[in-house]
DNA sequence: TTCTCTACTGTGAACGCTCACAGAAGCACC
DNA sequence: GGTGCTTCTGTGAGCGTTCACAGTAGAGAA
């Protein structure tokens, strides 16, 4: 029944036409478009029965004038994009946010913000209002997007642990330490002594937290820290190979290595079997996320399983929340060893 | 200098409260943001020091309520999100685009509409005046969103040729079928009769071209088209592996394979190698579109350069035109081949 | 002087919507 | 018959901008 405006050209119709229509005042068709409250069932039917006939389709220009909402989130990543598409994690996370929203049937809209003038271009784009929270996700969690969109009073969740102290931002995030803690006691249960990490990235609490947990239970089992056993890398696939290349190099008796990602892990895989040491004969294995390049590893990796859908949905209650007035906070998420066949 | 409203919760500035400062009038204070056309250097002055002091951002939705613009553009994706992961084709164009615009200082929304729902939920943010206009990319390429925004008068330019024949929609698209022609006749010049191919969707003008292209060439040196030679795929990696294992079962004789895609050419050449076929001695592969894909194979592919960045360009280009009012067009960009070690 | 032109500035009226308020109608209760 | 309550409806104001228009001042030409 939309046969009007077939070129484009026309102006589109407003609330009034939808009034007139329909034989209603601007009030009542307003009343049936936000919930329908306090209206008859006759006018309610006349309202929409106009809507349809006139094609109207709400200005949302108009009414985020004076709601000030423009009911739609961003998905902030300051991430450079190839570590965007070359990580499995971004696509399961971004895809469990959108199934969040949309319960609330929120449209969800990405901004890649790699360089530094996407990164200023965007952040005019947020803060001027055209969405009403951001989920943010940075490895470099002292990121000063972050810190702008703060300032300027955009609610937002980060995704992970943010750097500094008693930053009052809200975010979520896996138990890091508690994961690693799992990981090493596995292998340590697996009578394995000489235990190597490549940890992620030490200015991130991600890659401190778990490099701590290692060093906590070898600790508590009475095993002496050995730094030759302790690399880091960032997170990508090259670094892993890389990182587990230094490693034998430097400790050619290590015995397992938990490496810092599943990522990471693929390529610390490459190079022990260049170097021809068997997983898990010669030498355990495990990752951490379990994401697809856990599974797409050979062999499948042991790994500690961050729960990104529910990581998900917390970010987006909390940003909700947060929308809503309430102050930031944080939460963290228990992780689950999975084993599989690389230990 | 932008001391005030650290929580987040005091109003903004208006431009009122900027001319108050200033002490010029609003429409002054206007011009300046707009262009500074007929403003004198003092007031000029006077009022960029008023913004700076006031920390004011003009609210972009009450000037998009007068202008009906927002100055913004959505990159529309209609695939499913895994696929948008999968080929590195996205990446290179996702990231052109956002240059292309970034010369206009536009920001670029990403939309990911892979379900029906979230087609729904996107359809209508952007047809609510959300964004000025879109560039679509869909390989299923009589899509309804796109018909529903060209319905809704929003200015829309697809990548790729869509597949009706006279509807009135701008695109821009690589000359597939000229592509096909160039590297079959390189396939011809090697000495190679028994030339197999992988083409993309038959329901997509990208896949019939090239096919059309392949067919043309062949039967121009005399060749009869056989088609236990001919399979199709779905631009997918996995898609070409089984594609190729199809042609191994059907023609065992060949002794070339032209890939609609390098994604598909990467899996073809897994199968070929499990086959025990080498390449080039034996079968000489070619590809399409020269992604990454065609330089992270082994051996490195000989393939079409489909032009990205200058499809980009044009893409976003035409839809500026065409946000000013002009008709939509169409745009044919020409291709080249590139020779590696595949052939 | 007077007129015209240019450079600049201020003002009211929109843009399309929501929100608060006032008012009407119907019903029940004392 | 008044009073209060609930359900529904219409109206005016206002959100923060831009735009068209009117108006001022100064320079140069007649």
């Amino acid at each position: 029944m939309t046969m009007n405006n077939a070129g484009g050209r026309r102006k589109p119709p407003t609330i009034h036409d939808v009034a007139r229509e329909a034989g209603v005042s601007r009030g009542t068709v307003s009343r049936v478009l936000n919930g329908g409250h306090y209206v008859s069932p006759a006018a309610q039917e006349a309202v929409n029965a106009a809507i349809r006939k006139t094609g109207y389709v709400v200005n949302r220009h108009a009414r985020s004038l004076i709601t000030g909402r423009s009911d739609s989130i961003g998905f902030l990543l300051t991430e450079p994009q190839e570590r965007f598409f070359e990580d499995p994690n971004f696509n399961v996370l971004l895809s469990s946010c959108t199934q969040a929203l949309a319960a609330h049937d929120i449209p969800l809209l990405l901004m890649l913000a790699g360089t530094k003038d996407e990164r200023r271009r965007i952040t005019r784009y947020i803060t001027a209002g055209h969405v009403d929270g951001v989920l943010l996700v940075s490895s470099h969690s002292g990121d000063p997007v972050a810190e702008e969109l703060r300032e300027a009073g955009v609610p937002l969740v980060q995704c992970g642990k943010p750097m500094g102290p008693g930053a009052r931002v809200s975010y979520v995030a896996a138990d890091d330490r508690d994961g690693a803690r799992d990981m090493v006691r596995h292998l340590l249960s697996l009578g394995r002594r000489r235990i190597a990490m490549v940890s992620g990235p030490l200015d991130t609490p991600g890659g401190v937290d778990r490099l701590a947990g290692y060093k906590e239970v070898l600790t508590d089992a009475g095993i002496a820290i050995d730094e030759r056993l302790i690399v880091s890398g960032d997170y990508s696939r090259a670094s892993g190979e890389a990182g587990a290349e230094r490693l034998l190099a430097q400790a050619p008796d290590l015995d397992a290595v938990f490496v810092a990602s599943d990522l990471m892990a693929q390529g610390a895989l490459a190079a022990l079997a260049r170097a021809g040491r068997r997983v898990p004969e010669d030498v355990s294995v495990g990752g951490f996320d379990d994401s697809v390049a856990a599974l797409e590893a050979t062999p499948a990796l042991t790994t500690i399983r961050q729960p990104y859908d529910r990581i998900s949905a917390e970010m987006v209650r909390v940003l909700l929340a947060q929308i809503n007035g309430e102050d930031p906070m944080a939460v963290i998420l228990p992780t689950e060893l999975v084993k599989r066949d690389s230990t």
